[in-house]
DNA sequence: GCGCCACATTCACATGCGTTAATCCCGAGC
DNA sequence: GCTCGGGATTAACGCATGTGAATGTGGCGC
């Protein structure tokens, strides 16, 4: 239940301290499938994922939706938001969530406090763009099977950073129509695609509970390279 | 060839002045289609462009390439970046580019100095990672037609933003195959669809010069929001 | 003013993915 | 154990976009 930016820093008592305090001050449980926050609003809070998924999603004016980016517990949605003057995209929940909310005061008090935090702020914040880059990249460029891989690639990936694996299994709430609004396909070719991979052997997905057979290979086959997730960080806390 | 931040913050004159100083210190000049950093390749400097145009881009293992975004006259590449430990994409030049480097420590020492700035950085930032997520969309939902109008209104805005459109013409330097790969599409389709704008008269595209005939109906058929460029800031200065 | 070459254009054909619409299935709730 | 409904599966068919390759062309350097 702390923030995932001590994977990044190794934060003293201090800074852990500060950090838990503004992680308590203001708690909500979301049910699924609900806006956190939506397109046009203003911001008020930083969100802090403290358990669950989210995901980031824009719409077009006739409706098309793209899934931008999922959240698990631990990441924080957008360091300093209240920059802006309205959201350009919403977030809502996938699951059952329980986040923090942080205001503009606290969250400017913490960057002032404790330069070590702010550090990881930015830290997180670059990893969120390479992460989009990558997304980017993944549905101009990979087919629906390389694509469907790659977000199987990076969610497992980031579960087990994050402690959230069991073996070769973690969670994996999405439905097919979810994962076919963040790759860019229709659901029925996601579908298509996934029966293909489970005739490869390569994964097993039911109940929403994601097996992994044999992740090098799956990994391979994705073209995925865990490099802009930079895990290479100095020291895990 | 000042920095781009000014026009989200009015910045006082001792600011200016910071970055000033910051931007003459070290400046480069880089010819077409030439990298200025690789893929893997330690960060040192962000980099700020002077002149000219520069892109991101990132390919994957078996050399597909997929083109992130593009950086003009005011751009900032990314704050902060010396924080990972090696980029996870390359920056190329365009055109004949001129930029300036700023080391670790002239941009921390920047950031203590004036926290408008520090704060300009932030916005900076976020408006990248909009960008980003907006072309997460342009690829994921959009059709080709759709793709390719909304390139041209982003850029025809930016530029217009910072002064650099004469009426309805710009500057567009790309090739067909860089649109291509900026789109997700192949550079052949890019063909048959630029014609088709340009029966529709939609644009006028030659010469590296793009003529916009009627910006609005471009939005509308790109499905273009400029909400995600963030351009309701506080004042100009 | 000429020639070269990168870039644009055109063509014929292939296919991955989209569309529409039934039908099936399983887990949650009663 | 039954029923209901959201999600998964299947099928038939269409089209936007890809592929491969040849040809055209205009802007720049000499």
């Amino acid at each position: 239940m702390t923030l995932h930016l001590s994977a990044f820093v190794r934060l003293a008592s201090a800074d852990r301290e500060i950090l838990t305090q503004a992680l308590q001050r203001r708690v909500r449980i979301l049910e699924p499938r609900q806006d956190i926050i939506r397109e046009g609003e203003r911001p008020r809070f930083v969100n802090v994922i403290l358990e669950g998924w989210a995901q980031r999603y824009k719409q077009l004016a006739d409706g098309r939706r793209q899934i931008l980016s999922f959240f698990i517990a631990g990441d924080l949605c957008d360091a300093n938001v209240f920059i802006l003057k309205q959201m350009d995209h919403s977030l809502s929940t996938v699951t059952r969530v329980k986040l923090a909310e942080i205001s503009q005061n606290e969250f400017q008090e913490i960057m002032e406090r404790s330069p070590r935090i702010a550090q990881a702020l930015w830290w997180n914040e670059l990893v969120t763009v390479a992460i989009q880059r990558e997304w980017t990249t993944n549905i101009g460029q990979r087919t629906a099977y390389e694509r469907i891989a790659h977000l199987f690639c990076e969610m497992f990936v980031r579960l087990r950073t994050t402690g959230r694996t069991d073996d070769d299994e973690c969670e994996f709430p999405l439905t097919q129509s979810e994962i076919a609004e963040a790759t860019g396909l229709t659901q029925v070719h996601v579908n298509r695609t996934i029966q293909e991979m489970r005739r490869d052997q390569l994964i097993e997905l039911r109940n929403k509970r994601l097996k992994v057979f044999d992740l090098d290979r799956l990994m391979s086959v994705a073209l995925f390279n865990p490099n802009y997730l930079h895990l290479d960080h100095e020291g895990i806390t």
